[in-house]
DNA sequence: TATGAATGAGCCTTCATTCAT
DNA sequence: AATGAATGAAGGCTCATTCAT
């Protein structure tokens, strides 16, 4: 059912000591249990309530390991942008050839499936990100991070953009958009039909046709 | 300081009734206030009190209009939505030469002058939508008229695209969510030099080089 | 649909000054939608604004003639007290044979007949009798004219009663709880047969068996 | 002060878990503050405010166990409704002599010292009867079994009354009301008096004079 | 005389956080 | 380490009453 990131990391409180077993495994519930609740009720609709039913644990347990809902959520979506800034630099370099466009579509092709797989707390951060900036970073942190190595990528690649860092945010936007448009049903399309479609758009716009 | 859209519409309790000027000043009184706060605040930070207060106006007074904040800014986005739907019609012919590219940047800088003139009211949509499915749909179908009429336009221009709907789908995430970074100041370029690296890159995506 | 008692008196704002026709008849109107919203929604439930809309008048009217619904819900009570003091007289005297039960009947059906037409007006004092008490005395002031006048008539007909106060107190209490019941549907039966009821009863009560 | 019927018993957010001690202290504290304030102010001005500071506890906690101050009462009436339910079968054989009068006389005095004991909360479903049906129904209900049973006595009497279930309903009435009214103040007689009277009305007329 | 608009006190309910055991 | 209970600030909504035209 929730698929926590790396469940590792609690928040605040817990911060200094060290857990034992039995403190790790309530720190899991709660995380793994924070997923589920921002799948099905969103960020701002979630209440701790929600989450202390679904970890069947307590209140008093929940403020043991976080200070509160946010510390939890900042645990959540720390670790998932770890991972997904891990996986950017996996991009390999830029042709302007079928190869090229192979490379692209698999780096967007493993995008998709980390957003489809942490797209709860994904779309947590969009949700928080206009009130609480701390999101709002972590979440342009992560997007920056891919940018930066894409802006890298293309300026290696000899691609003929006017400027490589405008050229990396345009193609960083519309692999963000069309996969969260996914996400919520907006549009219908399978993982493999979007990698295409937006790895021949990318490639096209960074080289133009062969 | 606030620019609200059409400012003529009034929420469910006040349907039935036929405004007096007074009535329809004080409406838009608070549609007005209603777009400042959401500019300040966001729509879940957002509370009635801050909105009959920057309105000048009392509890009471909102209440005869709108049946709650959501009431509000469901006028809001209405005509915001309306407003930007007339505008995706007025996208011309296509073309793979340089006129072609011109008109997608026109069209392009339209949307994105609008985007910066309603923004707020279109953040709170953004910020709504996970919970509030009304709103997310109403998103939803502003942008899917504009993926609508760019695939028309795509389909008849002969693009050697595989699929005019998805290359528009593709086209559309990438104009908004840039104008959307821009507007939350995640990345920093003006609006010149958006319209420029959009409409180049969207050309290319649809036409691939001259 | 409403049968305003007499209709002739207004509230208090309007108590000094003389109503022209046009004030009249607003008056009335308000008054017959005062009885059908108390009917509809009872005396707490009803709201101002209820009775103006189906006065099809405004706020500022009803003000005009009334200080308050209390107040108009007084002037209902009054009328309609009235009304009913004015039947208790009309009870003959009782004996101990069948005409006396027989005048019994007719005088317990005439109250009948009164509670059923002023049902809606007399279940508001029931309602409010708790905790306005000027409601409450009211409704008292009638139901003690009633035992009043049948203690009378049951001291002059020397009836064998230990306590002709009691005694009454006890008949009225039947006849107003059971055409209660009837009025809210909490028992079945048609007027002829409650009275036949009734006043068999109470004959019985007060005379025994013949 | 106050006496709560049975006070074993929360509302709906309570339902489905186990209370400990403390929890159960403090549903026994918002019931009896219910039948304080509700004997104070009556139903309809009470305020769930009136009722935590009776308490002497928190909004918060009163919502921890009651949804609001509806359900509160509904506990109560449930409770009240239920032990009164349970005395209506103590009514005994009755008979036209003077031990069937003395045993509709204890039954009617048992009436009376449940409705002096709990007169606060039957007045308030008295006076919510009316607009909230769940409330008429409870108090229906319980007269119902009254008069159920009543009517059972009457019919295996042998009393030469026409309709055994007439004649129970008005019997109920008269006790019902009478109670009522001495309740309110609106006749003065001491207990004793009142089952004297009523019994001795209730005998005569169902059995008529010995 | 009539009316639509405005007001704001009053009450309700939720929920993040703390506390005692 | 865990938990059930308590708290109260925050915000929402209604409706009787007054006002300006």
């Amino acid at each position: 059912m929730s698929t926590s990131p790396a469940a590792s990391r609690a928040g605040a409180p817990a911060e200094g000591r060290a857990l034992r077993a039995r403190g790790q495994r309530t720190v899991r519930k709660l995380l793994d249990a924070g997923v589920d609740v921002l799948a099905t009720r969103g960020y701002h609709a979630a209440r701790v309530d929600d989450i202390v039913k679904a970890a069947k644990t307590s209140h008093g347990t929940f403020y043991l390991y976080f200070s509160n809902k946010e510390d939890l959520v900042r645990a959540l979506v720390r670790d998932v942008g770890e991972t997904m800034a891990a996986h950017a630099d996996t991009l390999g370099a830029l042709t302007p050839d079928d190869a090229g466009r192979e490379e692209l579509r698999r780096w967007i092709a493993d995008f998709g499936g980390m957003y489809r797989k942490y797209a709860s707390v994904i779309r947590s951060w969009v949700e928080a990100e206009i009130d609480t900036h701390e999101f709002g970073h972590l979440g342009a942190d992560v997007l920056g991070g891919f940018a930066a190595v894409l802006t890298d990528r293309i300026a290696t690649s000899g691609a003929p953009v006017e400027d490589a860092g405008n050229a990396a945010v345009v193609v960083v936007a519309m692999i963000e958009r069309c996969n969260y448009y996914a996400s919520v049903g907006q549009i219908r399309s399978d993982p493999d039909e979007l990698a295409d479609s937006l790895a021949r758009a990318a490639h096209l716009a960074l080289f133009g046709a062969a």
